[in-house]
DNA sequence: CAGAATGGTTGACGCAGGTCAAATGTGAGC
DNA sequence: GCTCACATTTGACCTGCGTCAACCATTCTG
């Protein structure tokens, strides 16, 4: 279990504030401050460079609009550095299933790998940054480097492992199940960068969680308004406070009655 | 578009009879008549010594009987030579969702990679055998053979997206396009395998079924009894033939009325 | 072959969540 | 500040699927 301790977390609130002046750090993973999130530990100085050197560009995509679409050709990665994302499968009947929330220090593309062109849109639900990693690259230097191939092949791993518990999610809970998954799923990555533990911002529609969620938005509003109701959460819009984090728990795994 | 031709396919059924003696044959991807679906297409014969000396061992799975258990230490994949598994997640409530399905040329276990240790349990549905590779082998050589190592990339991502398609399945699907869909998929890799294209015996329980589908088994069995009666399908137990193909493909892709 | 265990089918009924509709809140652009 | 498009909430009603239950088919065991 490689948590991320407090003193990380303060470093990395530090860090952001210091990087409202864009000119005050140097663009490269040596020193991004989201290292501990994307990126293998046990670097040396000179892996560290070498790595610097595939992530050349970064790419700025404004709030609605798209860092790739389905069917396009794969060639990069993108590690996201600010920013929220929605990935989301669009059927050809029109039917539109997101199937991810992205946010900083988090990898999309990896759809693309397979068929060298990408397999669902990555939509930008605020303004973000993104590295742009070359994914030949990437092999490139994982042949050479065994934590970054072996890092790779986490992230991955990670992702297959996300998605059945989001299949888990789909195939066998209710409305309330989905939804407290689904608020403690994002209270738990936003802890992990720092953010309280107790308060979240939405950054995505109550259609777009219900999409994920495989409900209608209406439902979705619903089962927020029920938690409310129970006091188990405050909503002012996109702005949700959690005054009871174990009901949710106790929601998502109703407990055996002792 | 990388199909499997019918000569291949004659050709597998052929290697199969002839696999039956075990004697006849030299227990080597070299010679294993599954090459074309588990491994990369151009290599050299050197190299494909190589593999060969990875996957060492063949282990036998009896019916009923797990490959591995959630929790368990992860340390190897596994190349299903013969038989049927299916993947599954028990939550701590004893919820269990069937997260695949998989049969022969596929690879399972890419779930461990993330944590070391297994996220779900694979279990034969019939008795089975793999090749069991080990990991470490695998990055070791996968950092020298370079279609080796875009193959390892490829078969992550492939899982990725096919499970990006069972979201869409499991959150915006009615019950009779969840089953409809299920037979199209299950058909598509039988018949890459050198099966019929219009028959199939599912290896799998109505409840395995619904669970995978994220429905109740008696809803399984009543659609199927339903496309039965509109003469798509025609059903004897796990036997399954298909009479309208067509119907199945309307029925999960609604055509928009010309 | 009896008997049991397992898997599958079918019916009756209820409810969680979908659908439709109306009202209100709200933020971006002018 | 005004307006418009969009997001959200809430209510009333409906339906697809779950639940419960009875029954049948098949395989396994001794």
């Amino acid at each position: 279990m490689r948590g991320i301790d407090l003193s990380h977390a303060l470093g990395a609130i530090a860090a952001k504030i210091r990087d409202m002046n864009p000119h005050t750090i140097k663009v490269a993973c040596s020193n991004c401050n989201l290292r501990e999130l994307c990126m293998p530990m046990d670097l040396t100085a000179d892996e560290l460079d070498r790595i610097d050197a595939v992530v050349g560009v970064r790419r700025k995509v404004k709030r609605g609009a798209t860092l790739f679409r389905n069917g396009e050709k794969f060639t990069n990665l993108y590690a996201i550095r600010t920013g929220f994302f929605k990935t989301c499968l669009i059927a050809e009947d029109g039917r539109d299933q997101v199937t991810g929330f992205q946010m900083a220090g988090e990898v999309i593309g990896l759809d693309g790998i397979v068929n060298d062109r990408h397999a669902c849109d990555a939509v930008a639900l605020e303004d973000a940054e993104v590295c742009v990693m070359p994914f030949d690259r990437i092999e490139e230097l994982s042949r050479d480097i065994n934590a970054l191939q072996h890092h790779v092949h986490k992230i991955m791993s990670r992702e297959i492992v996300r998605e059945h518990g989001v299949m888990l999610l789909l195939g066998s809970m209710r409305a309330e199940e989905r939804l407290a998954a689904f608020l403690l799923n994002l209270l738990q990555r936003l802890h992990a960068r720092g953010f309280s533990r107790s308060e979240l911002v939405l950054r995505m529609t109550r259609e777009e969680i219900g999409s994920y969620l495989g409900l209608k938005l209406e439902t979705v509003s619903r089962t927020f308004s029920k938690f409310a109701e129970e006091g188990i959460i405050e909503v002012h819009q996109r702005h949700v406070r959690i005054l009871d984090a174990d009901a949710l728990k106790d929601i998502v795994n109703p407990k055996a009655c002792h």
